[in-house]
DNA sequence: TGTACATCAGTGAACGCGCGTTCACTGATGTAC
DNA sequence: TGTACATCAGTGAACGCGCGTTCACTGATGTAC
């Protein structure tokens, strides 16, 4: 059942104690998730994930220092894709291209890092569900601000300017993060695949000029 | 000691039954951010604020759902100014000024507001702590999305937009917003007073447009 | 290839803790007459 | 003004629950020789 780097696999022999290793790491994510999908987050105890992973309890605090740990272990995996791209973007590329060329390029790599945990579509169930569920939603939130504190250090690096005095890195991540909020949400509410949510993301970015300039016209933004 | 609205006050007579419920739940309110401010937010436990208060820990159940609920009262009462304020502004106004105008003339209101339930000086030392304590800045930030989407929801009223068609308002709100959540942190790792976060909000905003504009002059943003 | 020892993943059982709930109750405030 | 009753804030004590921790232990993997 399992092909998780064989001798085939590019990356270096892990040994026999490490690959166990990861095989109950991941055990324990699919366990979580699949229970967190059916039961809810909030109806699963680190016990149930435990029993279904076939460890103990003690196992699981070995490996996720908390049941919110590993709710977030594949948004996690996601974010340093993300990081790594906007590091990569080409020198001299302005600062709000960099976050949005950053967010398109990094799609398809997340998609990938996902598959090699768990399947794309339980992973997108559980993330739906973040909306809905106050203690992970405000987790998220949480954990979003941290990823946004990376971002203004990179941008400021690559733009050479003091992140202590020079408030541009921060606010305009904050504001570029802050329509993918809006974006996420808007697509948790319907039941759409990770497609929609590329696409909501980027109609989205495209709509912060539109939307900070005002009056509006009544009826429609500029761009369907 | 108390002033809470004694034969002089403008507001109807409250009758001794609420008015004992006012003061119990302003001393559950006081003794919580008092706690909270000296031993810490989990250094803090709902019986040690009900014994503070002088109530049992059953009444303070009664008032408040949660140790959570009660550290954001007064932040609660805050935001309905906000709210009330982008209510009553000027028709026409491009919506961007209408966030801006309504921010900066709820100031005093919400000085005014605080000062009737705690010290200032209190509500703005726990304020700060909330920054630095995981489990409240994660509520902080779930509430402050649920606040968005209260004003995007007014936005798109005034401005006579469906608010499940055209995005505009929720991206308009979540970047400004994004913009007054980094002033928030800024000012939180200070230890000034309410003034300069006013002020801190105000210049970052002015922020907005150039930190989208790029590529960044080299040095620093165009206003000090 | 074989033996001796070190490392460390996993165990199981028990526990501390604080949140939030439930129960049956008391006594003060409010109201009807 | 006085009495009878209804309402409802507050009580106290006990409890369920799940998170996360602690303890002393087993047995498999890794390594040195």
């Amino acid at each position: 059942m399992e092909t998780v780097g064989t001798v085939v696999g590019a990356v270096p022999a892990p040994g026999l104690r490490e690959h166990r290793k990861r095989l109950t790491r991941d055990a324990l994510v699919r366990s979580s998730l699949e229970l967190f999908a059916t039961r809810g987050y909030e109806g699963t105890t680190v016990d149930d994930i435990a029993a279904t992973a076939h460890v103990s309890q003690r196992t699981f605090f070995r490996y996720f220092a908390s049941k919110e740990e590993v709710a977030f272990y594949v948004p996690h995996l996601a974010e340093s894709l993300v990081v790594d791209a906007v590091r990569g973007r080409p020198p001299g590329e302005p600062p709000l291209d960099v976050l949005r060329g950053a967010l398109r390029e990094s799609w398809d790599g997340i998609n990938e890092v996902v598959e090699q945990v768990v399947p794309l579509e339980l992973h997108l169930r559980v993330y739906r569900a973040i909306e809905s569920t106050p203690a992970l939603l405000a987790a998220h939130l949480r954990r979003s601000s941290e990823l946004e504190e990376r971002l203004a250090r990179v941008i400021a690096g690559r733009e050479g300017v003091d992140l202590d005095t020079d408030p541009r890195p921060r606010i305009l991540v904050a504001a570029v993060c802050g329509v993918v909020r809006v974006a996420e949400r808007s697509w948790s509410a319907g039941d759409s695949g990770l497609a929609a949510l590329r696409e909501l993301t980027t109609a989205h970015l495209d709509q912060l000029g539109p939307a900070l300039a005002g009056p509006w016209s009544g009826t429609r933004p500029t761009a369907g």
